[in-house]
DNA sequence: TTTTATTGACCAATTAATTGGTCAATAATG
DNA sequence: CATTATTGACCAATTAATTGGTCAATAAAA
């Protein structure tokens, strides 16, 4: 009836995001660590779902010109937590 | 005149938001770190915006009941990213 | 087809995140 | 006020992410 999001589910999602801007920018494995001073193995394990440091995701972000609009998504939940009369 | 996001910046924000997120539910560090099954110290170094893994700001969001949608989220990048043509 | 580039998988060594613990400072409560 | 709970900071040990490397399989290009 209802699905469950699991942890594991996210991050697969997240390795083939960062894949697909990897292809949309036409960058191999290599030049994408390259750019973003990591190791091939690292974008492997990003790609595959494996877990992998913040610092990782949010530089292939950053490369892929999408830190600006994470930054501002995050800010956003903030903001609409702190004013949110809490129910808890 | 444009403003630069830096990783560290997001990092800080998330752990703010964890922050508002954990005091929304009225829940110490302790027992947040509990009910994710990790470390204060791992909460801790989270709120800071010290480097961590997905994993843990991934069971805040499961444990928020966040989880769907920052999958959505996901889910919805990927689909405009493979969609789009590339220009690059 | 032949050649070259890229990827997926694996491994040992290193680095860094996580753990479990203590303690002082501060906040919340009686 | 006194007491208790929570937080921030720190530390040594352990676990896990990252690194740099190789090699076979596959994809792309000549």
């Amino acid at each position: 009836m209802f699905e469950v999001t699991e942890v594991k589910d996210v991050k697969r999602e997240l390795g083939l995001l960062v894949k697909a801007l990897r292809k949309q920018r036409k960058m191999s494995q290599a030049q994408l660590a390259s750019a973003l001073d990591v190791s091939r193995t690292t974008i492997q394990n990003l790609e595959k779902g494996n877990n992998f440091t913040v610092d990782t995701i949010l530089k292939v972000m950053k490369e892929m010109d999408l830190l600006t609009q994470v930054m501002k998504e995050v800010s956003e939940a903030k903001a609409q937590v702190i004013q949110s009369k809490s129910m808890y």
